[in-house]
DNA sequence: CCTACCGATCGGTAGG
DNA sequence: CCTACCGATCGGTAGG
């Protein structure tokens, strides 16, 4: 069931990109229904307000939230380190919808109140995993003990969302020619993500 | 001249604030009509159209860059380490009025196309003498060789436009107890930079 | 800097 | 899912 032409889906689809990209207020109606091929109404059928279908929008992507990062982070645990696993997790969730980055940031922009409760809200639990296990980190000497562990983790996931979300435009601060490629960008987070948590191996 | 009575600059400061918290289409000439106190064909008076409005929100922003960053880099150099000052510097410009990183991240989001070009136009020397400071510190053998120069201020910077915009309130994803100052939040973030760029003391 | 007013577009409803 | 239509609001103009 639901699928791709599902007309319920696809307005879904369409809002969620228009949105990304021109924001909730700088999107109408009109606007949704000609990308999908019907008319203003017809999308009011579906979605019975403006508000209600911004609301499906920001559903599915709290959604993928608590269906696809965990498991993935599951994933990640299987392999090398932790809180590695986790970053790129974070990265190739916003890198595989890049939508994904730039709603979100929209959101944090447009109401950070609402966004406030959210986030503590379907978040906190699962944050206070990663940065509990930073603090084991710390304890058996691995993770450097100026390291305060909540500002890293923010540091990290700000950077990485600010990447997908804007990377490729404010790269082109450097010149078309020195401006970086988005692997590029993820390669160095990751590089500096790793050596700001850990000690240097004693030689 | 111009003072803080001068209407036109009233118009300014109050669309400056507003597009930073609503973005530009989530507020109408008429909202910034009743905050400065007046009628909306009067704002109409000293900004022809909404989009020139805008556009000298934009210059005002971007002349800050100019002006105070230039400035405040330079102070900078005379200090510590010449790349420290800079990301203080910058974090400083951007915390002393968050609106500024709200405005960019949003001009970022809503209009990719000119960014690209205001950027590459605007930054592209500044950033090449930092890059280029980078590369001979490598050369020197005080930076990390396997640190990509673009990608890492990108990082940078990228982590300090979004920490200024959007950094309180993410950080309520750990909670309200938990969650970390904006004070820390930078700390952490020079800490971060500072790790990731050089090269271990040798023993 | 105001009042009066414009056409266009907005989100949404009625009714089929 | 459509046509026809609603009141409200939009950015902007005329004229003083």
């Amino acid at each position: 069931m639901n699928e791709s032409d599902d007309p319920k889906v696809r307005i879904l689809e369409v809002a969620t990109r228009l949105f990304a990209a021109r924001g909730f207020d700088g999107v109408s109606i009109q606007a949704v229904a000609d990308a999908v091929g019907m008319r203003g109404p017809s999308v009011l059928y579906h979605y019975r307000t403006k508000e209600l279908l911004r609301d499906a929008v920001i559903a599915k992507l709290l959604g993928h939230w608590k269906d696809d990062l965990p498991r993935v982070l599951a994933a990640a645990q299987s392999g090398g380190d932790r809180l590695d696993g986790a970053l790129r997790a974070m990265l190739g969730f916003f890198g595989d919808d890049p939508d994904r980055a730039r709603l979100l940031l929209r959101e944090l922009l447009d109401r950070p109140g609402p966004m406030r409760a959210v986030l503590a809200e379907q978040l906190q639990p699962w944050t206070r995993l990663v940065t509990d296990y930073v603090r084991i980190g710390q304890a058996e000497g691995r993770v450097r003990s100026d390291l305060d562990p909540e500002a890293y983790v923010l540091q990290m996931i700000t950077a990485g969302i600010g990447t997908i979300a804007t990377g490729d435009v404010v790269s082109a601060m450097f010149g078309p020619d020195r401006a970086p490629s988005r692997d590029a960008e993820v390669r160095e987070l990751v590089r500096i993500a790793r050596v700001a948590l850990f000690n240097p191996r004693p030689e």
